[in-house]
RNA sequence: GGGCGGUUAGCUCAGUUGGUUAGAGCGCCUGCUUUACACGCAGGAGGCCAGAGGUUCAAGUCCUCUACUGCCCA
């Protein structure tokens, strides 16, 4: 009776069977162990809105990669998950949900509003879990955050009230960024600049005495109701003389004087600028210089407001229109320019920015930056990838106030009460009885909500219990890593490392990795416009979930933008076959074994540890623990720099090129052999148990369904623990390292390649066994020991295997392959065309001879002599050393050919 | 306007502190129903490392400039 498994790895089964068996057993609880040092990740909380997309099955990949690999280290290992209210994102789905019934959030209220936004962020929030827990996240469910759980909402009134209270916190009115669709304030990240191909209108406003008139240019006609002032450099000639006149705004006949300002551009337009103090962010500033007044002229909805005459009601475009068609029947337009320039766009909507002056609420963040700065330069956080710490700097030098207030209904609400008794603020975290300033029990909240991203920014340490003093926040904080895409550097890093040092004085992460932005495989950006999204689920069915996250990690560089394609993804199926059927392979062997021989297998896997112990290592044996633990030095120093593209490409290449190619198909021949031979089975199970624990953090399904197999295979289950993902990660043993192996397996790959090539291309049946001869060097007693491999990988027959000395002199005919280390003779009589041969070894020869040439000319150079380090001149040598040796072979080669 | 990337095989990308004759996947060509795997095996073709200077004994790798391209900030 033999072990069935499937042909194919079929992922569909196995995934969710072993993510429930982590839960149960629940491997992705940590224990805290005041003895060791914890492994802490954040996860970066999704938004309840929408579902899972690709970019968050890299975070989650990578992510789990890190903890994967930590908790297999052996560290208390903390990876706390979590969702985000998304504050306008939210309220847009909620209020479209309503829209379909015909309703708007007025005519609900706020407090059936919220009701229906919670039912569908619950929704949201169970769905999103779902759909993390498909992709093998092993965070620890039992610490799961809400930004509007009770917790991080204490933690953000908390947090609110201690900056009020030391006046990092301020209320002011001021310019700031309006969405007139999202009806609420925006802080400067949230508006995003897009180039508009508008207009520059020329509009003449004429002077108050006289016939003249000054010519300015704006891109914003609408907005002149709201002209205070017109200004000029100082130093412009053309309109030094109208400082301090006034000129006479159209249609309302308004007077408004001429200012001078040094901000004002000579070559922009005509020199001369229309000043609207509550529409525009530069004039705003300019009119604090010159204390003008501002007059408001646009509505939250962006429709024209009294001040706007005639005009009121109107959409501010449609007014542009209309303001344009009447300037022009009265003559002052004098004319209009195609115009590129940059306008603002609500991120979330799209929709036109409106500048616009009004009250809201501010962090002071100057003083917290210098502080976020400066836990970045004396290295106690670390940007990775390292170009990213200067893009981090320069934010926070220029950083301005942010703009917290949002007019929305759904979010963390503003914890100040004003007084209606005397009309001052009072600031709490639970609601107060009374106002702290004169006693007065008339209290009324703001009626506002925060930004989303001032809870975000608490999340290292309000998902621990902060302002509490748990035990989680003592032992997990500050967290080990922030991993996240750099989109949102500024948005959410920069903002934690501010809050963080504020609140806890210590900084909340020592590391920020940054990945790069998902691509499509011709390096376009996913849009659904383009139709080139990739959504995981369809991936996940597809492929499998190990494949796709294969795909994210392999061949990819820290910080640097993804390309994903159907490609990739199935290059990463494959791999994940070929791993299952490496298993299969061996596990049919094990059972072959296990009732065909007498001999217990048992004893075979426990000599594991002490592999050799009574038996003499073969060359192979030797070769492929070499190579392993050249494999396992190399991964951990990778993992250990963020390189986990190049971590997996190593294994990558290691499992098939090496253990698959050469190792398994040599175990084959050992298994088939009529000699005696030392079972391979030993070897053969500790690399594959040392592969698929690799491999683990990246793929951890099919790494756990085939190790348990093999557990069950190799009759191990005593020696090892329950799971694959709790077992040690692989450390090397620098003592198996082995040139001497490398040097002989080197060497036999080398013959049966060349072999194979001269059958090849001289189209020899593969079926057919040719003869061949091979004379060596020092290297004669290990090629001995691999006769049969030799044979069999390169279908020779007989084969000798000789002494360069027993070479015979007389001229035959026969090909001959001259190798790094040995010569092969194939007589292949009567397919030897002797002027081909002559040609091929000549050509070989002059190859060679310009890199001796090359190679001798350095080795002369007395400046690189006296430079260059030992090591590398050593190296150089041994080079030259080689190909000469190789070069001579040659020519002795060509000596010997026969003539025709 | 300022800053940061990218430019390496037909395509998509690795190549981290300078040191063999520059690699992978996919694609392409030639053979293979070899008792783990055709999601596979064996073999092969394909590169003036964007261009020009420079530093160095040594440059795909460091510096300067140019071109094209993408992103961020204003």
């Amino acid at each position: 009776m033999s072990i069935t498994i499937p042909r194919a790895y079929e992922p569909g089964g196995i995934e969710k069977k072993w993510y429930d068996f982590w839960l149960e057993r629940g491997y992705f609880t940590p224990r805290i162990d005041h003895g060791k040092k914890p492994f802490v990740v954040i996860m970066p909380p999704a938004n309840v809105t929408g579902k899972l997309h690709l970019g968050h099955a890299l975070t989650d990949t990578l992510e789990d990669i890190m903890v994967r690999w930590h908790r297999m280290k052996g560290a208390p290992t903390l990876w706390l998950p979590g969702t985000d209210h998304a504050g306008i994102a939210t309220q847009v789905v909620t209020e479209r949900k309503l829209a379909r019934q015909g309703l708007s959030k007025n005519d609900l209220g706020i407090e059936e509003f919220l009701k229906a936004a919670w039912e569908g962020a619950n929704e949201s929030r169970e769905a999103i879990n779902r759909q993390h827990q498909m992709l093998g996240v092993s965070c620890d469910w039992s610490r799961e955050r809400f930004t509007l759980d009770e917790g991080p909402c204490r933690a953000v009134n908390t947090a609110f009230v201690r900056l009020y209270n030391k006046s990092l916190i301020y209320r002011g009115e001021r310019m700031i960024n309006w969405c007139p669709r999202c009806q609420t304030a925006l802080s400067d990240l949230e508006v995003e600049h897009k180039d508009i191909a508008g207009h520059l209108y020329y509009i003449r406003y004429a002077l108050e005495e006289g016939d003249g008139f000054i010519t300015v240019a704006t891109t914003r006609p609408e907005t002149f109701f709201g002209d205070t002032a017109v200004a000029v450099n100082p130093e412009d000639v053309r309109y030094k003389s109208s400082i301090g006149k006034n000129v006479v705004l159209p249609f309302i006949n308004r007077k408004i004087p001429v200012i001078a300002d040094d901000a004002v551009d000579f070559s922009f337009g005509t020199g001369a600028l229309k000043i609207t103090p509550a529409h525009d962010p530069t004039d705003f500033e300019v009119a604090e210089r010159h204390k003008l007044p501002s007059i408001n002229v646009i509505e939250p909805d962006a429709t024209m407001n009294d001040n706007a005459g005639s005009y009121r009601g109107m959409e501010r475009f449609a007014c542009r229109e209309q303001v344009i068609v009447a300037l022009k029947s009265e003559g002052l337009l004098e004319k209009i320019e195609p115009y590129l320039h940059s306008v603002g766009h609500c991120n979330r909507c799209q929709t036109m920015v409106e500048p616009r002056v009004s009250w809201q609420w501010f962090v002071r963040t100057k003083p917290l930056a210098e502080k976020a700065i400066s836990v970045v330069e004396d290295g106690s956080i670390t940007i990775i990838p390292e170009r990213f710490t200067k893009v981090y700097f320069r934010w926070m030098e220029n950083i301005k106030d942010w703009c917290i207030s949002r007019q929305l209904w759904w979010g963390h609400r503003i914890p100040v009460w004003s007084c209606q008794d005397c009309g001052k603020l009072t600031a709490a975290v639970d609601e107060p009885s009374c106002c702290i300033h004169c006693g007065s029990k008339q209290l009324v909240r703001d009626p506002d909500v925060l930004d989303t991203w001032f809870s975000s920014a608490l999340w290292t340490h309000s998902t621990l219990g902060w302002p509490g003093d748990t035990e989680d926040l003592r032992y997990f904080y500050p967290t080990s890593v922030m991993e996240t895409g750099y989109d949102i550097l500024f948005f959410w890093v920069a903002r934690m490392i501010m809050m963080g040092l504020e609140d806890t004085g210590e900084v909340p992460f020592r590391s920020v990795y940054l990945h790069g932005l998902l691509r499509d495989e011709n390096g376009e950006k996913m849009s659904k416009l383009r139709g080139n999204v990739l959504d995981p689920s369809e991936m996940i069915e597809e492929y499998g979930v190990d494949a796709l996250r294969f795909a994210l990690t392999t061949g990819s560089f820290p910080g640097n933008d993804i390309n994903l394609g159907k490609g990739k993804l199935k290059s990463s199926r494959n791999f994940v076959n070929k791993l299952w059927n490496t298993t299969r392979f061996i596990l049919q062997n094990l059972d072959r074994k296990r009732h065909d021989d007498k001999a217990p297998l048992q004893e075979e896997i426990t000599a594991k540890s002490s592999l050799y112990q009574g038996q003499e290592a073969t060359i192979e044996d030797r070769w492929i623990m070499s190579q392993l633990n050249r494999l396992v030095l190399n991964v951990d120093a990778l993992m250990a720099e963020f390189q986990f593209g190049e971590a997996a490409q190593q294994i990558y290449d290691f499992v098939w090129s090496k253990f698959c190619d050469w190792y398994i198909e040599i175990a084959k021949i050992r298994f088939r052999s009529s000699q005696p031979q030392p079972s391979p089975l030993p070897v053969l199970t500790s690399t594959l148990d040392t592969s698929l624990r690799l491999l683990h953090p990246f793929m951890p399904f099919v790494t756990e369904e085939l190790w348990q197999n093999l557990r069950m295979g190799s009759d191990d289950k005593a020696q090892t623990v329950d799971s694959i993902m709790i077992a040690p990660y692989p450390v090397a043993s620098t003592s198996a390292i082995d040139p001497e192996a490398e040097r002989a397996m080197a060497c036999v790959m080398d013959i049966v390649r060349s072999i194979r090539n001269a059958r090849a291309e001289r189209k020899v049946n593969a079926e057919k066994w040719i003869a061949a001869e091979i004379y060596a060097t020092d290297l004669l007693p290990y090629l001995d020991s691999q006769k049969e491999m030799l044979e069999k990988l390169a279908r020779v027959n007989p084969l000798s295997i000789l002494s360069r000395h027993e070479r015979k002199t007389e001229k035959e005919e026969a090909l001959v392959l001259v190798l790094r280390e040995v010569e092969v003779l194939l007589p292949l009589s009567g397919m030897i065309d002797l002027t081909v041969e002559k040609e091929r070894l000549e050509k070989e020869s002059s190859a060679i001879e310009s890199i001796v040439q090359k190679l001798e000319q350095r080795l002369q150079d007395a400046n690189f002599l006296s430079k260059a380090p030992p090591l590398v001149r050593e190296k150089e040598k041994q080079k030259l050393d080689a190909l000469e040796d190789k070069l001579e072979r040659l020519r002795q080669e060509l000596l010997q050919l026969p003539s025709e």
